[in-house]
RNA sequence: GGGCGUUUAGCUCAGUUGGCUAGAGCACCGCCCUUACAAGGCGGGGGUCACUGGUUCGAGUCCAGUAACGCCCA
């Protein structure tokens, strides 16, 4: 073995051999019990960035746990379409050779899209595969497959026919740039500093106005009314009035609405029912006409009349400058708002009427509600619950027609002969009418619309596939919480809707990479940091290591190179652990699983209880979704208690008798083979490789079967051992001392019981120091005192140091145990506690006050004795 | 404006039934190349747990309020 772990090398070995042994595919249990896991998949194309690496990484500890544990596992791979974002990349390239794709013609340019997929579709399964993802990729799926855009027509059709689909002319969210519509969580809003402008609208009759306040003033061109709250006092006998809209001297009504804020602005709306949703239901309620003001390349319609053909950013100074002139404008103020913003292309979203599809979702949001309060299907953490119900019971409607090529197309026709809409699952060659001068929408759906069936599309449904029976529903879903409104409530309505069942029982929500200072990673501020490029320089097991140890449950991560270079040196550390027991140790043919001693040494019973127990709580940890603290309860275990303790134990017992020494071989292999089990979820690869030094192995880390490790007893002298060695090396520390140079050490029980001599051994070992039996000291002069669980050891300084340098740390240790003691004693006299705290804690502290105050009496004989 | 979250060591963060002297990684200081690992070992320093009040025998932990910061929604 290499004296240094290398991953470079062992990453480019193992997942080849993982793919083809088959071992991604749950076949390889067969016997098992189904466990599934659809990934989230990532847009095709897009590269892979460090949120997918943390994703990712949790989903593959999931999967290869249970893999291991013998369940039939599957982690199904695949990409969505992300119909807006491939269109643009394409239409980009095209946009070189000075094309648009109106030139190519749709069907040409899907076929462009298409042959792109085939050439760079491919980049984030090649990452996964570097990222050691052990998903069977003989199940990848797409969303525009074969099989998936079947199901979506399917849903399609059968929402419409069950009326939960239906066309019509809304207010919809309309990117200028992309030219499409988008639903309302493709939207991004960000603060504006934006200004209110308060404008005058007089009364027809010439008595007075009433002011209104606005930050889009250009929309005052499509005005339609002014609308009160029926309680405000202020505006009572202006409803029903009539106003004469500034400029365009359009007549228009103040109408009664309960909608409108009364603290907001000046408690007067105006009314743009064609440019606002707010205002559109408002016209709805009062019939009010809809005047479309702005087209949708954001330029101001004819009905602007003045402005026409103007951009609407122009047209709101153009606005706002007349009405100045009209001395109609009552004042400006500044007003920070939230604006929209294009979740793709960051233009400013137009609010605008359009026909479109929707998705009628209150009558899917009731079950979807009652899954998640029932319990069947809980958050991790628990709060995000919160925003689920938040976000479902505020939902509207769901627009999920888009004006793109790239996309499934809308299976509805419309006839020429007959005005009549057919929605199809199969393509319909002729109207009922008979006409057969059908033409079906141009549009296609939002690629949300897939991504919501995708936890049984990819499982084969509407066939009734045997994956499907065996798979469905899915065990767990792993995302972020970003996508909880975008993906995971869209999937529990469809789910529960064409299943009957939640599409998982567990949903485990984490947060975000981001970077030291807490600010989101991202290509345009220049503080990302790429996957690929960490796994390169410091190992994909690495990568996964530092990512999972920051993400405690539900919390932002930041990540560091720091952290990630500190999770390579764990990985070299576990490396020359392996590298110590194989070839130091001669440990070889460490079974797959068992092989624990029968007749444990003392030191190898402590290894292993305390192996046994780390084994329940990681267990325990792992199944509550807690994969940080696992990891973090296993990375402290073996490095501090088995590299740190038990590996140096390892060496003097090595120097025994032939017994012992079979029985710490045992334990070495068993203790560090367990420990790659373990680990192995998480830093897969390095595990695997450590895995095949062990012996000569016919079965694969990743297939091998999960630590059941039997209770062992530890001695009880263990804890007196650490205590004894850390007071000797804290004393040599202090004073300076090499571990080269002896020290006499004199060790006095408290009670009868001798120590055993594997005792003495260690203590020798571990510290360079002579432990001998004896008495204590009478008098002391000329000796320190350190004590641990009843054990003294008398440390004999002549020769060593001059007996007063050892006063400072008596002093301090005193000073030490009176503030203890200080403390317990008002705990103690405090009749309260005597009386109302549970008597064991009480009993507790006075055997914890009586100890102190023995130590103390010791130390201070010590201190006066020093001589 | 509503909701959620955060505030603990120089930095990044753990701390889930309230109970020994509040932990980790990194950084820092000292000693040590002890025959796995110097990408290491041993030891050490460093914290009024944001603030105020409350509940309790006991609060980093529970409750109320305040402040700052962050995210989501309107």
């Amino acid at each position: 073995m290499h004296q240094t772990y290398q991953p470079e090398t062992v990453e480019a070995r193992w997942y080849p051999i993982w793919e083809e042994s088959g071992s991604f595919r749950p076949e390889v249990n067969p016997a098992g019990e189904p466990y599934s896991i659809v990934i989230p998949p990532p847009n095709v194309t897009g590269v892979l960035h460090t949120g997918h690496a943390l994703d990712h990484a949790m989903q593959d500890i999931l999967i290869r746990r249970k893999r291991m544990q013998g369940y039939a596992a599957l982690w199904l791979p695949g990409t969505d379409h992300a119909g807006i974002a491939t269109q643009n990349v394409v239409e980009r390239e095209l946009r070189k050779e000075g094309m648009t794709r109106h030139d190519l013609g749709r069907e040409e340019f899907i076929a462009q899209v298409w042959a792109w997929k085939a050439k760079s579709g491919n980049t984030i399964s090649t990452q996964m595969r570097k990222l050691g993802d052990s998903t069977d990729w003989s199940r990848e799926r797409f969303t525009f497959d074969e099989g998936l855009s079947a199901a979506v027509r399917r849903v399609f059709v059968t929402l419409y026919d069950e009326g939960l689909m239906y066309r019509a002319n809304r207010i919809i969210n309309w990117c200028p740039r992309c030219h499409t519509a988008l639903s309302e969580i493709e939207v991004e809003h960000e603060d504006d500093p934006g200004e209110l402008t308060h404008i005058k609208y007089p009364f027809k009759d010439g008595s007075g106005h009433i002011t209104v306040a606005t930050t889009r003033p250009e929309t005052m061109l499509g005005d339609a009314a002014v609308a009160v709250h029926p309680d405000d006092e202020r505006y009572k006998d202006a409803i029903d009035r009539m106003l004469l809209l500034p400029i365009l001297d359009r007549e228009i009504p103040v109408v009664a609405d309960d909608a409108v804020e009364r603290e907001f602005g000046t408690g007067a709306v105006k009314v743009t029912p064609a440019h606002d949703p707010l205002d559109f239901d408002i016209g709805q309620r009062h019939d009010l006409e809809q005047i479309i003001i702005i087209d949708t390349e954001a330029n101001i319609t004819e009905a602007g009349g003045p402005y026409v053909g103007m951009d609407r950013f122009e047209a709101r100074e153009a606005v706002r400058s007349k009405l100045r002139e009209l001395k109609l404008v009552d004042k400006v103020e500044e007003h920070p708002h939230s604006v929209g913003h294009c979740s793709r292309c960051h233009t400013v979203i137009e609010p605008l009427l359009s026909l479109q599809w929707f998705v009628k979702v209150q009558p899917l949001v009731g079950p979807a509600i009652d899954a998640v309060k029932d319990g069947d299907t809980t958050f991790h953490p628990r709060r995000w619950e919160n925003s689920y119900f938040h976000w479902m019971e505020n939902l509207r409607d769901w627009t999920v027609s888009r004006q793109l090529w790239w996309g499934h197309r809308i299976p509805a026709w419309y006839c020429n002969a007959c005005d009549e809409t057919i929605v199809s699952v199969e393509d319909p060659k002729e109207c009922s009418c008979g006409s057969s001068d059908l033409v079906q929408d141009e549009d296609v759906l939002d690629t949300w619309f897939s991504s919501a069936l995708w936890p049984f599309s990819t499982l084969g449904w509407p066939d009734e596939t045997d994956d499907l029976a065996r798979f469905y529903p899915t065990n767990v879903l792993v995302t972020g919480f970003d996508i909880i409104f975008f993906w995971v409530a869209r999937m529990m309505k469809m789910g529960i809707h064409f299943t009957g069942e939640v599409p998982f029982p567990d949903i485990l929500i984490h947060g975000m990479v981001r970077d030291t200072e807490g600010k989101k990673m991202s290509k345009s501020a220049g503080n990302a940091l790429d996957p690929i490029e960490l796994i390169d320089e410091y190992g994909a097991d690495s990568l996964r290591l530092a990512l999972i140890q920051a993400a405690a449950p539900g919390h932002d991560i930041p990540l560091s190179v720091d952290s990630i270079d500190a999770a390579r040196r764990f990985g070299n550390k576990l490396w020359n652990a392996v590298r110590f027991v194989v070839e130091f140790m001669d440990v070889s043919d460490v079974p797959v699983d068992g092989g624990y001693p029968d007749d444990p040494g003392p030191e190898d019973a402590w290894i292993l209880s305390r192996l046994s127990s780390v084994v329940s709580e990681v267990d325990r940890l792992l199944d509550e979704y807690r994969l940080s603290d696992a990891f973090a309860v296993l990375y402290n275990f073996a490095w501090s208690e088995v590299f740190d303790w038990y590996l140096e134990m390892a060496k003097s017992i090595s120097d025994a008798d032939a017994t012992r020494q079979g029985a710490m071989r045992q334990t070495l292999g068993a203790v560090m083979r367990d420990v790659l089990k373990l680990f192995h979820p998480v830093i897969p690869f390095i595990t695997e490789e450590l895995w095949s030094h062990l012996g000569e192995r016919s079965k694969l880390l990743i297939v091998a079967p999960w630590p059941e490790v039997p209770s062992f007893e530890s001695p009880s002298e263990m804890e007196s051992l650490q205590g004894v060695v850390a007071g000797i090396r804290q004393f040599r520390s202090q004073h300076q001392i090499g571990r080269k140079v002896d020290m006499r050490v004199t060790i006095a029980t408290s009670s009868d019981d001798a120590l055993p001599v594997w005792w003495y051994d260690q203590v020798a070992s571990l510290t360079g120091a002579t432990p001998k039996a004896g008495a204590r000291p009478e008098p002391i002069t000329g000796y320190t005192r350190v004590s641990a669980n009843g054990v003294e050891a008398f440390i004999d300084l002549a020769g060593l140091i001059d007996f007063d340098a050892e006063r400072p740390r008596i002093e301090k240790t005193i000073e030490e145990l009176e503030a203890r003691i200080t403390r317990s004693k008002e705990k103690l006299e405090n009749a309260n506690f005597r009386d109302r705290a549970p008597a064991e804690v009480v009993a507790q502290e006075e055997s914890r006050l009586a100890e102190i105050e023995a130590e103390l009496v010791k130390q201070r004989h010590q201190l006066t004795e020093l001589g």
